[in-house]
DNA sequence: GCAGGATTGTCGTTGTCCAC
DNA sequence: GTGGACAACGACAATCCTGC
């Protein structure tokens, strides 16, 4: 049986996941599936290629000045995905042989850099992002990870009465399973020497001004080695020490040997070897937990353990001396306690719960005209603009909703539409079902400071006196906060609205209101659904943040070129975003009707 | 993917009490 | 005054949820 290194890495993250993916494929996938969301997958592929270029062009301005792909043909392969190995291995079964070969060649000929070189020894197999020759003329392995962190500053670790940083564990497992597989390889054939072993990662303290500076944007940082790692990627010397031992051949050979047997367990013989407990992957079928039962969120787990082995699973069937569980001083036993409380209230009287004082009293502090707004972001790997950084949350679209107190509503948006030109356009909208009667669609054509301007100046008047409202603010807040850093002339004006700034999310995370409807979330997916059942995203051309962030970014980075095409895509993004600043006045409105 | 916020869990330090 | 036992506290890592 081959093992892979995506199987390797998946057994050292969660022993049972390698199982699946060896004896039930479908459940590997169904995990993998909730794991990365819908329409993740899609987008990201691209994103991480390129990724994946920019590195080419790195290490080929850097080190060579000449460059050779040998596999070029496999490059833009579908098949080309990290944890798709296997099917790689089926399917490309007949070129196994022709690839290995063609990467000893292309070693044997000093290739100054390999593409996806191919290694197998005694079953087991990995690709190689890039393999460099080096002054040495011995080559050095590149593992390519489109992430701007490998060591997490969280689990750093005492050696030797020091501090040192180390590397994850998954990376650790990665990287190890390579040096193992290729120097085997190297020896076994009489080649050269596996030297220095590198991630190579993105830099997010970079800040792009004007031309894209790839030797700042790439940390190439290597592992394997005693020597210190800098930890601030400026002019700044400050360096700490890393703690990087890679796993032992031996030991690697055993835990290959381990696999091995593992994986030709049936079910039962594998479950009893490794009991499941409350581990990662159980919770993962229980993603969509029932909020009626115990295993929802605001349950612990040290409650939840007891109950589950007296399968006590629904929560309308605790008795009370089992409900007293929870009644213990501390505040999770009280929150907990309190959503049964009103699970059971609100199942038994067919009713929601609304706590109208506490509401009115949040919402008393608001002042008018209310601003409800909303920003769409677009996080690429590679920045595009400048003066943003690697997956920083660009606003590149808002939506606001101004509310008077007369009941007038105004409505103000604009959206980045192309980053040249330095124009704004305005638009008008037909086939609104929405509109308000006080439109003011725009289209930007310029840079980031551009919209942020724009964005001023549509609250310009209302700065002092208004309350700003949202929906989940830490978001909008840290936007805000990231502008005025960027341009402080800005800062004074953001910084302000932050100050002023509601969120509405408060009424429902607090319980205040607490509806069956919302199952047990304050997330707006649900909430809107259970109090405007109108307002629907279904069909819209842009269904989901998803697909806008796709839109959005494919606009930008000019691949949506023809005017027509574009101009539709522009007003679809417009309507999405008109869509979520609405919600959430019809959300207040709708709490504000129910307290009268 | 990334990031912030709220909360929980863990660990080490400090404070207090009491017996000697 | 000293040392052990235990509570109280605080710092920080880990986890979950939310947004895009």
């Amino acid at each position: 049986m081959f093992i892979t290194k995506s199987l390797y890495v998946d057994y050292h993250e969660h022993k049972k996941l390698a199982w699946w993916k060896i004896n039930d494929i479908w459940v590997y996938k169904f995990i993998k599936w909730i794991e990365d969301e819908d329409e993740w997958e899609d987008m990201n592929v691209k994103l991480w290629q390129r990724v994946e270029d920019v590195v080419w062009e790195y290490l080929y301005k850097k080190f060579w000045n000449e460059r050779l792909n040998v596999f070029e043909e496999v490059k833009f392969n579908e098949c080309v995905d990290e944890e798709q190995e296997d099917i790689i291995i089926s399917s490309y079964k007949n070129d196994l042989e022709t690839n290995l070969k063609r990467t000893e060649e292309a070693i044997l000929k000093r290739t100054p850099l390999i593409y996806q070189a191919w290694f197998l020894y005694n079953w087991l197999f990995c690709r190689v992002d890039y393999l460099k020759l080096n002054a040495n003329w011995n080559y050095d392995l590149i593992e390519v990870k489109a992430k701007t962190w490998v060591r997490k500053d969280r689990t750093y670790k005492k050696i030797s009465n020091k501090w040192a940083w180390k590397l994850e564990d998954v990376y650790l497992a990665d990287i190890s399973f390579q040096k193992h597989v290729i120097s085997k390889v190297f020896e076994e054939k009489g080649l050269w020497v596996l030297e220095n072993k590198y991630f190579a990662y993105l830099n997010n303290k970079y800040i792009k001004d004007w031309a894209l500076n790839i030797e700042k944007l790439i940390i190439l940082d290597q592992v394997d080695c005693t020597n210190e790692i800098l930890l601030i990627w400026e002019d700044d010397d400050k360096k700490e020490d890393r703690d990087d031992s890679l796993q032992h051949y031996s030991w690697i050979e055993e835990t290959v040997k381990l696999i091995d047997d593992d994986m030709r367990l049936s079910e039962s013989e594998f479950n009893t070897k490794y009991p499941f407990s409350w581990s990662k992957y159980i919770t993962y079928f229980w993603k969509d937990k029932p909020f009626w039962t115990i295993y929802w969120k605001w349950l612990t787990h040290n409650y939840v353990g007891q109950l589950h082995h007296l399968w006590k699973i629904d929560l309308m069937n605790l008795c009370d001396e089992e409900i007293c569980m929870f009644n213990r001083n501390d505040w999770t036993a009280w929150a907990a306690r309190k959503f049964i409380d009103n699970y059971i209230y609100c199942k038994t009287k067919w009713t929601c719960i609304v706590e109208k004082s506490e509401i009115r009293w949040e919402l008393n502090i608001l002042n008018f005209p209310l601003c409800f707004y909303d920003y769409e972001t677009i996080s690429v790997p590679i920045p595009f603009l400048d003066k943003t950084s690697p997956y920083q949350k660009v606003v590149v679209q808002y939506s606001l909703h101004k509310v008077y107190e007369n009941g007038d509503i105004k409505h103000f948006s604009w959206i980045l539409a192309w980053t040249w030109k330095n124009k704004i356009e305005t638009i008008d909208i037909k086939w609104n079902n929405n509109a308000v009667g006080h439109e003011n669609e725009k289209l930007i054509f310029g840079d980031y400071k551009d919209v942020l301007i724009a964005l001023r100046d549509d609250i310009w008047e209302d700065i002092d006196r208004s309350s700003f409202i949202v929906w989940h603010k830490p978001f909008e807040n840290t936007r805000n906060k990231e502008v005025a850093e960027m341009f402080p002339d800005l800062s004074d004006f953001y910084l302000k609205i932050n100050e002023n700034t509601y969120d509405l999310k408060d009424v429902f995370s607090k319980w205040l209101y607490f509806s069956l409807d919302f199952k047990g979330s304050c997330s707006i997916k649900y909430v809107l659904p259970a109090l405007v059942p109108e307002l629907s995203y279904s069909g819209m051309n842009v269904p989901n943040w998803l697909v806008a962030m796709n839109v959005l970014n494919k606009i930008i980075t000019w691949e949506i070129k023809e005017e027509d095409n574009k101009l539709q895509k522009l007003t679809d993004l417009l309507l999405y975003c008109w869509q979520d600043s609405l919600a959430m006045y019809k959300i207040y409105e709708k709490v504000n009707e129910v307290l009268k």
